[in-house]
DNA sequence: TCCTCCCGCCAAGCA
DNA sequence: TGCTTGGCGGGAGGA
């Protein structure tokens, strides 16, 4: 009698094929029952390598492995069902989860290669396949309809499919984009969501046939399979149940994704499109519910592709299951979409439909003359993107960033073999170029005109003036500040209000508002059926979505007076999150903190706009300009900002903005700096506070050790030991920092010079000011929640800096200045 | 309660 | 005629 161990093991064995981030073709784990391994010899190494290399060998001796294994695991069902009782033996059961298409999928998916050599063709053998997964032949159906729509296998005949792999798939996407534009999905869509709002004053439902024959009547008839060249459609059925098969709706369904913006499908809206294309008489209840599991079934397969993730969209009547595309890109007319395709390499392509900054420009502005903002789907992505970073670290906990395989997982989705490694690490690296592009892009996109002309005679210079830009189209206008001698341009982020002045006061600087600050020309199409969006992301992204919420939530009572900016601002936050984004985590953690954390005023030096990608440092690298994590923070050369005076006293910012504190500063450069300026100062100045600010300050400094125990450090330390510009001068006095807030500093060692900054909150109006989580840690930085910000200096002489984050919870600071 | 989707019937079509 | 393919909807598990 077999026990039921047996069943453990294989379940044990579908536990491990679960693994989110289970790979094809990685080496099973070896059963821990195994006999001892062949001694090391040479033949056991090749055997080995040979293995390793061919997926046939290896998958011939899993199927062998399997079927040994199958037989006894059937003898032990049907001993199990003789000997357990009913109730028991559907315990002893698979549940139903493991039973599911996805991962039934997932272990198909394993199977095979993402990108198999061309030059071996993989075939695929239903009846192995059922056997090995032993799975109905009903279910691998539904699997291998939807990667056929895919172009991923194709029917080579009877019980027979060829594996293709993704090397298809960037042609695929590009046709199914084509005809979808062609079908006028989008149309469509915004079709449906009108109707869906005029039926909440019309609920008697005469809208439905109203619907049905407005889909019936455009142009698009009955679509067939798009087919690529070279990939031959072979259905059994190819006359009869063609045009209603999962193999087209798959292709509609991503068609869907394609053409929208963003990229969420709802089932109920794809739904409706494909019911609306088969036959509009049947818009009834029960051809929706069959469509909609047919939905499922798909949206189960391209899950597990990692083509489209699962999202709710809430809206005004619910929340509604959706799709999130999280595939590849797509852009319209990009011709030039190269397959590696190459029979001795077996790597997947580098670019999957990534296009060049050119032609993400050309698409953005196809005529020169008149640049019109229209909502391209690309400007949405970088606002997304800009956004969803602010997003992320606004309401991420004070973990660390995890850089990892979910890293990868944000990038298409490569195969593990060891032979495409550096073809990912290729990509990384260009997805890291593409990164630092979307970056510039985003300096460049919004006001192209402001953005220095790349002819060397028009390099700009501190004395001559770039130009201004339309200010206060954000709450954080960024003045760029071109600095010559480094290379490096700083934007000093300000309000609005601020921009204003600093562009009457300084036409010298130019004034780059923050990309998605100018939403009058950035206008969705159907943004007015568009219903407000909000996703969940399931578990682990939930946490993440939660402030964004409470922050729509605490806006809302200020909706009146909100500025377009605000808007646009709530709305792309409201946006998916950018994979994109991800990829340089590491990199851009230190400017998007500095982005988060320093909403009224601060010095963002450019780097990360030409500098970016530490794979592209060059020569400016051997200058130190990417030399350290860093970098961005200091200067390039001697470790201070390079601002001289002048230029401070040119700009005069006005109200009270203290100085970034991510940024170090000589006493030089700091003696010009408006530290302090003053018309919340003076506001607030009949407030005089105890000061809990010094001794919570001298406990954390001696805390991690930074000072020693006996020390004290005054608690406006920059005011004790920066002398105030004339220009600043007005910001003596005191005053008091609204409670909640994030103080966040820049130590530069040692600390006994005494020249690290507080950044202190704007004096926004107080309900404009969203309180800032308090974290657990008194210290933040870019290392994570534990990590002590650190101090050290090179051989040079050059002190790194580390920032901190101070937060001090629900009580007064008082900043004094003498 | 509703969402999700597994399961298997059964018909179309092929060899 | 037997087998393959796959549309379809009942109904159960799970949230």
């Amino acid at each position: 009698l077999k026990t039921p161990l047996k069943q453990a093991a294989t379940s044990q064995l579908v536990l491990t094929e679960r693994q989110p981030d289970c790979q094809p073709l990685t080496t099973p784990p070896k059963p821990k029952e195994t006999p001892p391994a062949d001694p090391w010899t040479p033949t056991s190494n090749l055997k080995m390598l040979i293995s390793a290399a061919s997926p046939e060998i290896r998958s011939r001796e899993q199927r062998r492995l399997l079927s040994d294994s199958s037989s006894e695991v059937l003898q032990t069902k049907h001993c199990m069902q003789e000997h357990l009782l009913g109730d028991e033996y559907e315990k002893s059961q698979p549940s139903r989860k493991e039973k599911s298409l996805g991962l039934l999928c997932h272990k198909f998916l394993a199977r095979y290669p993402d990108f198999p050599c061309l030059s071996q063709k993989s075939y695929i053998c239903l009846d192995e396949v059922t056997e090995e997964l032993r799975v109905e032949r009903r279910r691998i159906y539904d699997i291998v309809n939807v990667l056929e729509s895919l172009h991923m296998v194709s029917r080579l005949a009877r019980n027979r499919y060829v594996w293709h792999g993704r090397h298809n798939l960037p042609q695929t996407l590009q046709a199914l984009r084509k005809v979808g534009e062609d079908n006028k999905y989008i149309q469509q869509i915004q079709l449906i969501k009108k109707r869906e709002y005029e039926h909440e004053f019309d609920p008697d439902g005469e809208r439905n046939e109203e619907m049905a024959s407005s889909l019936g009547s455009s142009e698009q008839s009955e679509m067939s399979f798009v087919e690529l060249p070279g990939v031959e459609f072979r259905a059994a059925s190819v006359n009869g149940r063609k045009y209603k098969s999962l193999r087209v709706m798959s292709q509609k369904f991503v068609m869907l994704f394609l053409v929208s913006t963003p990229q969420i499908v709802s089932l109920e809206v794809a739904a409706k499109i494909l019911i609306g294309e088969d036959q509009l008489e049947d818009l009834d209840k029960s051809k929706f519910k069959t469509k909609i599991r047919r939905l499922y079934d798909i949206a189960n397969v391209l899950s597990s592709l990692k083509l489209i993730k699962k999202v709710h969209v809430t809206e005004e009547r619910g929340r509604k299951p959706a799709f999130k595309w999280t595939g590849p890109d797509v852009l319209p007319n990009t011709q030039d979409i190269k397959l590696e395709a190459s029979s001795t390499t077996c790597s997947p392509p580098v670019s999957d439909s990534i296009p060049s900054k050119e032609q993400c420009s050309k698409a953005l502005f196809p005529s020169k003359g008149k640049q019109n903002f229209t909502r391209h789907s690309s400007l949405i992505k970088l606002v997304k993107s800009i956004e969803n970073d602010r997003r992320k670290i606004q309401s991420a906990p004070t973990s660390p960033v995890k850089i990892s395989s979910s890293t990868f997982q944000s990038l298409p989705v490569f195969p593990n073999t060891i032979s495409q490694f550096p073809a990912i690490s290729k990509h990384q690296l260009e997805g890291q170029s593409k990164t630092t592009e979307e970056m510039q892009m985003k300096c460049a996109l919004f006001f192209p005109e402001a953005v220095p002309k790349p002819e060397p005679s028009q390099q700009p210079a501190l004395s001559q003036p770039l130009g201004v830009c339309p200010a206060s189209h954000s709450p954080m206008s960024p003045v760029i500040l071109p600095h010559p001698q480094s290379g490096v341009s700083y934007a000093i982020y300000l309000h609005p209000s601020q921009a204003h002045t600093l562009t009457t006061h300084s036409p010298g600087f130019m004034l780059q508002p923050l990309p998605c600050a100018n939403v009058t020309g950035i206008r969705s199409n159907n943004s007015k059926v568009l219903n407000k969006i909000t996703t969940e992301e399931g578990g682990t992204q939930r946490g993440l979505d939660e402030p964004t919420k409470s922050l729509a939530a605490e806006e809302r009572p200020e909706t009146k007076s909100e500025t377009s900016s605000q808007r646009c601002l709530k709305r792309s936050q409201a946006l998916p999150e950018n994979n994109l984004i991800k990829r340089r985590k590491t990199d851009e953690e230190s400017l998007d903190t500095s982005l988060t954390f320093f909403p009224s005023g601060y010095l963002i030096p450019l780097t990360h706009c030409t500098h970016g990608n530490k794979a592209e440092c060059s020569s400016k690298e051997k200058a130190g300009l990417c030399s350290l994590q860093h970098s961005a923070y200091s200067s390039p050369i001697t470790g201070v900002i390079p601002m001289p005076a002048s230029e401070l006293k040119t700009v005069n910012i006005p109200a009270f903005h203290i100085t970034p504190l991510n940024i170090m500063l000589s006493p030089n450069s700091i003696a010009a700096a408006p530290v302090l300026s003053n018309s919340c100062l003076n506001s607030s100045s009949t407030s005089s506070a105890p000061n809990p600010s010094s001794s919570a300050l001298n406990f954390m400094l001696q805390h991690i050790g930074l000072i020693p125990a006996g020390v004290q450090v005054p608690a406006n330390p920059v005011l004790q030991h920066v002398p105030v510009s004339s220009q600043s001068e007005n910001s003596s006095g005191s005053t008091t920092v609204q409670e909640g807030k994030v103080i966040e500093f820049t130590f530069c060692s040692p600390i006994n010079e005494s020249n690290f900054l507080f950044s202190l909150q704007p004096s926004a109006p107080k309900e404009a000011q969203e309180p800032q989580a308090v974290t657990e840690n008194f210290f933040r930085t870019p290392g994570g929640p534990n990590t002590e910000p650190s101090l050290s200096a090179n051989s040079e002489g050059t002190q790194r800096t580390s920032q901190g984050t101070l937060c001090i919870p629900q009580r007064k600071l008082e900043v004094s200045e003498d």
